[in-house]
DNA sequence: ACCTGAACACCGTTCAAGT
DNA sequence: ACCTGAACACCGTTCAAGT
C-alpha cells in the first residue's frame, strides 16, 4: 500500500470533500478529458500493469495528456483511486430483493429466494470482482469506501444478512464472518490470478511451478497431504469446492446459533 | 501495494534465493550492520510510519548509515519486505500441542485442550499481530508467505483444524472461513488502529468523527440502525464480541457439517 | 476553463570506486 | 568484506504560465 502521500496524511476522502470541477456550467464544448473517461482509463491501467504499474504519468501518457491535466479533474492519486475503487464495486450486482427503499421491497415477487441463496450470490460476485481487477483488495483495505456503489453493496449484504434470522445484535458479527471471508479469499486469488496473467502462465501451470519450487522442503509435507486428500482436477476447481463449501459451513453456524 | 518492482518483476521470494552474505566465515570482527540489526529497524520504521512512510533511504538513515550499504545485506526492498514479515508472523504464540514433530506430540499431557480453544487462541494472536503491525496485511496480500514463521503458523492451523473432527477433503476450506475472516478483520482493526495511533485519537474518538462526518448522508441509515443493535460501551468492546461471536458462528458450522 | 513545462523533493537500484 | 557517491530512471505534486 506504498500508494498513499509521503507525509503524515491528513486523509480525507473523495466522498467527503467536493468534488472538483465536474460543474462545466453554461455550454463550452467539452474537450478530450472528463471524470468517466480518467477512472476508466485508470481502470485499463491497474489492469494491465497492477497496483506498482500505475502512475498519475503513465496515466497521462495513455490519455495521450501531459502529465498534470490529470490534476485539473483529480485533487491527488489517492483520489482517483478511490474513484476506480467504487467503480469496481459498482461491477457487483445486487440481488434485486436487497436493493431500494423498504416500500418497493413491498412490491417484491410473492416468493422471494431464500437469503442464504442470495447470499452465496452476493459472495460470488464480490468474489469475482476481486478476482477480475485484482487491484481491488489493496485499495479495499487502503480506503475508507465510503462510495456510493461501496455503501450500496454494504447495504444489500446487510439486507440479505437480516433474512437469515439472526438477531439484530448478531448481524455485524455474521457478515464480517462471511465478507471478510470472502475478502481475504479473493486478496490470495486474485493475486495469484495476476501473477498467472503477468507470467503468460495457466493457473495448474503456476500451481504446480510454486509447487516444485518447493518440493524438497519438508515442512510443507502436511500441507501436501492435505491438499492432494482435497482433491480436484483443476486449480479452478480445487478453489470452487474450497469456497463454496466455506460459504456452508458459515451459512450452517448461522442456522445453528440462530436460535441460541 | 505499490511497493513492488516497477518492471513486470521476476517475482523470485527470499525465501527461493539463496540468502546473501549471512555467511560471515572466519572471524572477521562484525561491522555495524546485519541481518537482524536491519529487519528490527525495518520493523520499527514500518510501525512507526506506515508502508508508505518506509524507504531504503529512510531506513538506512535510521541505521545512519549510507543509502546503499543495506544493499549488501539485502537483495532488493521486496527481500526485505518479506522478512520483515515472517518475523511478524514469528510473533505469533503457537498452541504448544499443534508444534514440532509428531512424536512429540506422543508425549504431550494426557488433557490436550479443547481443539476450539486453540483456534481461538491461534486466531486471537493471529489478529493481534495484524494489528501491532499494520503494515502486516498488505505485506500478507503481496508476498508468497512462505517463510519459517509463516509456514509454522499455517502447520499449526493445521494441525488444529485436524483435531475438529472434519474429514480431511473439507481442512482446507475450513482453514480459509476462519483464517481468511480473520486476515479480513484484522486488516481493517489494524488500518483503523494505524489511523488512530497517527491522528493521535483514541479509538472511539475517531469512530465517533467518522461517524459524524457521514451523519447526513441517509445511505448509511440502515448501518447506524444495526450498529446501536450491536450495543457495546467502546468500539474495542463492538469489535471484541464481534470477533468472538464471528469465530462461533464458524465453530458452530465446522460441528454442524462435520458429520454430514 | 483547461492544459502545459519546469521544477522540487522524493523514490529503488546500478555501478564504479574507495578502504 | 563492507561501505560510499554519483548517477539513472523513475515518482507525486506545486506553481507560474500559456490559450
Amino acid at each position: 500500500m506504498a500508494t498513499g502521500s509521503r507525509t503524515v496524511r491528513p486523509r480525507s476522502s473523495v466522498w467527503l470533500s467536493e468534488r472538483k470541477a465536474p460543474k462545466r456550467k453554461g455550454d463550452q464544448q467539452p474537450v478530450g478529458l472528463d471524470h468517466v473517461k480518467i477512472v476508466a482509463a485508470t481502470m485499463r491501467l491497474l489492469d494491465a500493469e497492477g497496483l506498482s504499474g500505475f502512475s498519475m504519468r503513465r496515466l497521462a501518457a495513455e490519455l495521450g495528456v501531459t502529465a498534470m491535466s490529470v490534476y485539473w479533474y483529480v485533487e491527488t492519486k489517492d483520489h482517483l483511486l478511490e474513484l476506480a475503487l467504487d467503480a469496481a464495486m459498482g461491477e457487483i450486482a445486487l440481488p434485486a430483493e436487497a436493493v431500494g427503499p423498504v416500500e418497493s421491497q413491498e412490491h417484491s415477487p410473492a416468493e422471494p429466494r431464500d437469503w442464504r441463496e442470495q447470499l452465496r450470490q452476493l459472495a460470488a460476485e464480490y468474489r469475482q470482482v476481486m478476482v477480475r481487477h485484482s487491484w481491488l483488495p489493496a485499495l479495499l483495505g487502503e480506503y475508507l469506501n465510503i462510495g456510493p456503489n461501496a455503501v450500496g453493496f454494504s447495504n444489500a449484504a446487510l439486507a440479505v444478512m437480516r433474512n437469515s434470522g439472526l438477531p439484530d445484535d448478531k448481524i455485524t458479527s455474521a457478515l464480517s464472518l462471511v465478507y471478510q471471508f470472502v475478502y481475504g479469499f479473493g486478496t490470495i486469488e486474485g493475486r495469484f490470478a495476476a501473477r498467472c496473467r503477468a507470467a503468460g502462465l495457466t493457473q495448474d501451470e503456476l500451481f504446480h511451478e510454486t509447487m516444485s519450487s518447493v518440493a524438497d522442503r519438508m515442512e510443507f509435507d502436511e500441507s501436501r497431504k492435505i491438499m492432494k486428500a482435497r482433491g480436484g482436477n483443476t486449480v479452478e476447481e480445487m478453489r470452487d469446492r474450497d469456497f463454496t463449501f466455506a460459504l456452508d459451513l458459515a451459512i450452517a453456524g448461522i442456522e445453528a446459533l440462530r436460535d441460541r
